[in-house]
Order: structure tokens, then sequence, then C-alpha cells
DNA sequence: CTAACTGTACTAAGACAATTAGTACAGTTA
DNA sequence: TAACTGTACTAATTGTCTTAGTACAGTTAG
């Protein structure tokens, strides 16, 4: 389900929260799934439970679980977009664009991997 | 020229990395344009000079500048994609794509945006 | 009710990276 | 010569990440 890279320079609890918002964004997590429990996920990835802890603590900060005390954490429905995030990512959309193209990355072969993306999606 | 942030979380050298790389990548600091000393680019960010040195170093064996002991540090036109990188590139551009699709944002306003950029572009 | 789970909170310690300060040396240039 | 350039190195400091350990309250199946 997840992977850690222990040479990534990028903090643990890093990963594992990128980990988790892209199966959530990706449909690969539906809205009320049960996410792993702290120490289950904790001991699957043979890491501290209190770094689970933070990435889930800091993933329902940003809207994209909920954990309940004595139940479990959930994926939730996105409802308003964040235009902060937004704003994040459309700039590291474009960061990407930019340095893709000067590396000699065609803009069609971008617009073509979007629409690969949605049909993707479609699909599941 | 460049602002980095306290407050960010990333080192400032990684700030300093993206920033330079972002001008050279967009056409803001053409080829064999010369980058401010490491010195005079450390005194206006009011850091350390050794802060900028790694910047430089990093950014020179990644292909986008090429320092020269006595004269300067130099924007470098790319030859050759680096595979690597590109790869780096397109999953940062998947990801971004796939969550703000989750966070309501079109797929043709994305294509929209990379038209955009190519054009903005075409005028300098 | 009990036992085993759930999330959560907190302290303490160790390891590591980032940053700074300071010094030094060699090449370039006006 | 003087003032610039990149580069290299050590030492000290600071802050973050991670771990270990303990604890408490809510939930749930038996």
């Amino acid at each position: 389900m997840i992977t850690i890279n222990m040479r990534d320079s990028r903090p643990i609890y890093e990963q594992v929260k990128d980990s988790l918002r892209r199966l959530i964004v990706s449909g690969a997590l539906p809205a009320d799934e049960k996410l792993p429990s702290v120490r289950e996920l904790a001991a699957q990835l043979v890491i501290n439970p209190n770094t689970i802890q933070r990435a889930y603590r800091e993933l329902e900060h940003e809207g994209y679980i909920v954990s309940v005390p004595g139940k479990g954490s959930f994926a939730t429905p996105h409802f308003g977009a964040d235009s902060r995030r937004v704003s994040e990512l459309l700039a590291a959309f474009d960061d990407a664009v930019a340095e893709l193209r000067y590396l000699g990355v065609d803009g069609a072969e971008l617009k073509k991997r979007i629409d690969e993306q949605e049909a993707k999606k479609d699909e599941a």
C-alpha cells in the first residue's frame, strides 16, 4: 500500500503524507474508506508510531482525512476548494511545465498526459 | 531577483537553487548570462556565502550553470535531456494534475495554462 | 464487564542536516 | 598592486526528525 525510502532526504512523515494523499486524490482510496491504524501502519513500515501520528495529524489538518479516537482514520471527500493549496499546486504545475519544456518535452506531450490520466480515472 | 522565505521549512540553499533554476528555464536568465557572485548574492539575501556556494555547486553539478574560478558563474544552455530529471518532473507533473483535478480544477483549464506559458515565452 | 483495539498527548534522548563564522588559497582583471 | 572571482576546509551552533517509552480516553467485540 505504501513504501518509504530511507535514502530519500525528505522526512519519513512527509513521504507517508504524500503517499496517502496520492492514494486519496487518485481515487484509489475512496471517501469514508478506513485507513490502517497508527500502530498498524507503523509496524508495517517498521517505523515509530509517532511518525505516523504526525502524518495523520497533518493530513487531517489539511482536510484529506478525519481521525476519530477509538474508531480510526478515514478518507474524506473534499468540500470547497482550498484556494491556498490550489495556488501552491498551480505554481508547482507551472514550474514543472517550464522545466520540462526547457529539457525538450513538448507541450502537446504534456496535454496528452492530462487526457490519459483523466481516462484512467474514469475506468475506476 | 531572488527572495527567500525564512519561515519556509525547505533549506535556504534549496530555495536559492529553485529560484535560479526557474529564472534559467523560463528564459529570464539567458545562456551565458553572468550570475551574481557568491559573496554578492549572499550579502543581498543576508545569508552566509557558504549557503550560496552550495546552491551554485549543486546547480553546476545538475548542468544549469557553470562556475569559473576568478571569473564568475554563468547560465548554460542544456545539452542532452537528463532522463532522470525528466522522470522526476513528469512524476511531479502527474501528482499536481491529479490533486488539482481532485480539488475541482478542470483538465481543460490546465491545458490552457500550458498554452499561455508557451505564448508568454515566445514573446521574449 | 473485560480485553483489545482505536487516536492522542507528552517527555527525553539521540542522530543528523542546515547554517554560520572564520580563514585560506588560487585564478582573473582593471 | 588591489580588488574581485570561485573554492575548500574546520568548528560550533541550531533546529528538525526520529525513536523510545508511558499514559489516558473512547470504541467495540466477546
